[in-house]
DNA sequence: GGTTCTGCAATGGTATGACTATTGATCGCG
DNA sequence: CGCGATCAATAGTCATACCATTGCAGAACC
């Protein structure tokens, strides 16, 4: 399947398939890889090629290599997450669940003040292509590719808007990571719906409306959170129903502080 | 100075080297490096070290190689921030502000409310981890490196009590990009004010107060950037002035929304 | 005149085999 | 029993040759 034609490189592939054993748990902390040469026997490739996937995976935070030790998985804790690769894998992974709904806590945690910032901040240009992005949401049919990238570069302008650029590496690595991982299907919510809550947020950072950006983000994203554990876990409705809570309850729901301890 | 003693490899040598060219702006992105046989040849190195270097920087986002076009700078925007190293590499460049700059808001944006999760997530032996490192603040000397290794686990901590993981990456990158920057001087307040402050921010995500984590969180992360500000350039006081300001406004002064908006 | 096809050449991509340096483990000595 | 020297496994580096991809120029063709 992949032997004919080949688009990505030897290195690229062999790195990807070891990067997905290891997030999907075949390989765990502490294993040992086979030493460079036997890999190189194995895969039908040179030890040059085993080099540099294994240097692209340890870059990442997966492994590490050393003389005498050889190569290693590293124990989860070192993994970098915010590296678009990872958590494509682990979004590809069978046990993704954990980490849908940590990269949705993520989003949930920045990106309302994003578009907080991005009012106060967007450019004229930005404004024309968030608007553009808009457009094209409404323009596609719902489930394509088409749509679901017009879906991605939306949040992304937004996460550049802020002209902070870790902000936009994160708005990057979001997009990425779900563009390579969810394909297809996902938006239950009426196309209608899910298109105006967009408008929303678009009409308040053009507006330069803050406050509004930032509480309209949190409900489209927290929709979106819906949508997506209902389309990958549909046939438990329990658990569906409980990530809607649960998310609430992370990030919305806290009861406000006393008044002694905020004077404090 | 680096030739005599080898601690690092000849690969993450020259990776770093022009990691800090590229992020220096000594290499502006468009401009081609020389061909690897070329760059093998200037640093007495051989090609398979040029070439496991370049991929590094590839996977970092800094460059792109390819077939016929060499080695090539890529824009600004391609750039991952959220990876440590090139985070530390912007902090070591001249033009820092802007980074620094980012960094703080990105920290607060994220920390006050991963104090807020924490206070609820907390394990016993991350509370115990926790308590440690504030003890630890309160041992070393001002402007210690122990001191400041300390200061950064606390956040580290905070960040891993969450539980999530990308937050937990977050917490390794910040940890380890100001700790590669900042390897001294920082903190102007007095020691006794900062430790109170990491305490009340402690005490309540131990008391399981999310709100009061929260606030106290914020105030902390606006003291060290100002701190860090002042540190830096303190040779021109109204451009410090102009921090606090600037930092109060982006993240915590805008007017409420109309009641109307809010309705919507 | 513009467009598409074709071949060339530059450059990275891969392969191979040898040698070096590092480091965990082992063995022997005190 | 502890500790230092030695060993051996393994990644690190090197040198060279050849392969594969691709931007570009020029030819062929509408």
């Amino acid at each position: 399947m992949s032997s004919t034609a080949r688009k990505t490189s030897r290195t690229i592939d062999l790195a990807g398939e070891y990067g997905r054993r290891i997030t999907a748990g075949i390989l765990q902390p502490g294993d040992n890889l086979p030493v460079e040469g036997q890999l190189a026997i194995e895969w039908g490739v040179s030890r040059t090629v085993v080099r540099e996937a294994m240097r692209l995976l340890a870059a990442k935070g997966l492994l590490r290599v050393g003389p005498k030790v050889g190569t290693r998985v590293l124990p989860f804790e070192e993994w970098n997450m915010l590296d678009a690769d990872v958590m494509a894998w682990h979004l590809l992974a069978d046990e993704r669940r954990t980490f849908v709904e940590a990269l949705y806590e993520m989003r949930l945690i920045n990106e309302p003040t994003a578009a907080r910032i991005a009012a106060r901040r967007i450019s004229p240009a930005d404004k024309a292509r968030l608007g553009d992005a808009l457009e094209a949401m409404g323009r596609y049919p719902r489930g394509s590719e088409d749509l679901i990238a017009a879906d991605l570069a939306f949040h992304r302008i937004i996460l550049e808007a802020t002209g902070n650029p870790i902000l936009r590496s994160l708005g990057a690595m979001i997009e990425k990571s779900l563009s390579i991982s969810f394909s297809l299907s996902w938006r239950q919510n009426s196309q209608e719906e899910t298109l105006r809550q967009h408008k929303r947020v678009s009409d308040a950072i053009i507006d330069g409306d803050g406050e509004a950006a930032e509480l309209f983000m949190r409900r489209l994203i927290e929709s979106a959170f819906n949508d997506v554990m209902t389309a990958l876990y549909a046939d438990d409705r329990n658990q569906s129903t409980k990530h809607e809570i649960r998310t609430d309850r992370t990030l919305v729901d806290d009861e406000p502080a006393p008044a002694s301890v905020l004077g404090a």
